[in-house]
DNA sequence: CTCTTGCATTTTGTATACAATATGCCAAGC
DNA sequence: GCTTGGCATATTGTATACAAAATGCAAGAG
């Protein structure tokens, strides 16, 4: 949002024990629910309690951490109804991330999502879920970066990183794994034809699928595991 | 998003300080791009630095200061671009907002915005700028709540404040305004009608025409100023 | 036996002291 | 005259001490 101000700021201790945090949170260190003694806290990352407090500010601000005054400071723990908010706003930037791209895409970038298709369907086709996982948060993420929108950018990861302290594991099988894979097909041809209106289709169909199963997989504990780890 | 945790946090002092100076950054009592020195604001605020500064992570989180380490806080100064984009993810949030109220809103509600947009032609006939500001931002406030979506409401409000730290005075022409009034009619006609696509465009051209709007009276510094005051 | 009440302990909230870094000025050199 | 180096000052960054609030436990009343 700054524009381009170029002194690279150098991580300060706070934003060093807010990055911390955050992972911490996010790859499941610290619990949903969790409640943060920050002395404790203070001790396992070697900083006081001042920077420690600003780090929960700016996470609290995140939606990661809520503050209760008094009361200290526990990582988020979202309802079902969170979840189904949260995966609604995402798709509307993804959709607008999709209508955006078109307008600002190269060849250059196409022949690269085009590269990371090639892999994702690999992974798919060799049944690696974390592979598969990582290459479509690739593709996502350089999606938001074709659409060149420092805001939505912004926004997409703050909100992303709180629908993946979920730490779900979506319920995905083999029906689901396969469309997703043909929705990214079909979402690179559209930009590659620089279908706007189509882009966006796809990509808001694809989140809400996402979030089907997210919210199905909540409400159905017995939600087949099929890895170990933090991957939506 | 926090659900419906019900032990209504009264405000702490980071809190307060935070609100008032958000109010001072969006009412323009602190100028865009100017330092602030944490000593003088301190005094100002009647607290001392620790509070305060929690403060300040809080509202660079929400992008109204940008912190440099080691050179303190300042106010956003946004660039062409930052509002360009800004504008963007309000139209897509707006959109949203307006396919979900589609599906939420209620008899009640459509009497209540109703009874809004006959104040805002009131106003619009009266050539009375504030209040239709006013009353414009009751309204598109209340199609938020409308759609209930919690995780939007938040990002809206997020964005909404970050935009209108530019104080801006967009050139509203007569022709614009009326136009802008219409626009308002036919929302709330499509609302009534639970069209929500039909919605949903309205909304995000009525903000592309303010982005428009706004962009170019931020490159014509020549603008006709209609009003002094804090209002986009 | 359960509920209340008060105290001790723990934990959070705020202020302040000290350390580190940046800023501005002045003088000396090129 | 312009730049450069170094010092004094101002400002930010961090740690810690003290104050306030909440929590947990135990003892006593009903």
């Amino acid at each position: 949002m700054d524009g381009s101000s170029f002194p690279i700021a150098r991580s300060s201790l706070p934003e060093a024990a807010a990055e911390r945090l955050r992972t911490l949170i996010i790859e499941g260190g610290l619990q949903p629910g969790a409640k943060l003694n920050e002395r404790e806290l203070c001790e396992r990352l070697g900083v006081s309690r001042t920077p420690l407090r600003e780090a929960f500010r700016m996470l609290a601000a995140d939606g990661l951490l809520v503050q209760l005054p008094n009361r200290g400071a526990q990582v988020v723990a979202l309802s079902p109804d969170d979840v189904r908010d949260g995966f609604e706003v995402m798709a509307a930037l993804e959709g607008l991330a999709g209508e955006l791209a078109v307008t600002r895409v190269t060849d250059g970038d196409i022949a690269h999502l085009r590269a990371l298709q090639v892999e994702m369907e690999a992974a798919h086709a060799r049944h690696d879920l974390p592979a598969y996982y990582r290459i479509n948060r690739a593709i996502h993420d350089r999606l938001n970066a074709i659409a060149g929108n420092a805001v939505l950018g912004q926004t997409y990861r703050t909100l992303n990183a709180r629908l993946h302290a979920l730490r779900f594991r979506s319920n995905l099988n083999r029906a689901k794994w396969d469309q997703a894979v043909a929705e990214h097909r079909s979402m690179i041809a559209a930009l590659a034809a620089r279908d706007g209106a189509a882009l966006r289709d796809l990509l808001i169909r694809h989140l809400r699928a996402k979030q089907q199963a997210v919210l199905a997989s909540i409400n159905n504990q017995d939600s087949e595991i099929l890895e170990g780890g933090n991957e939506q």
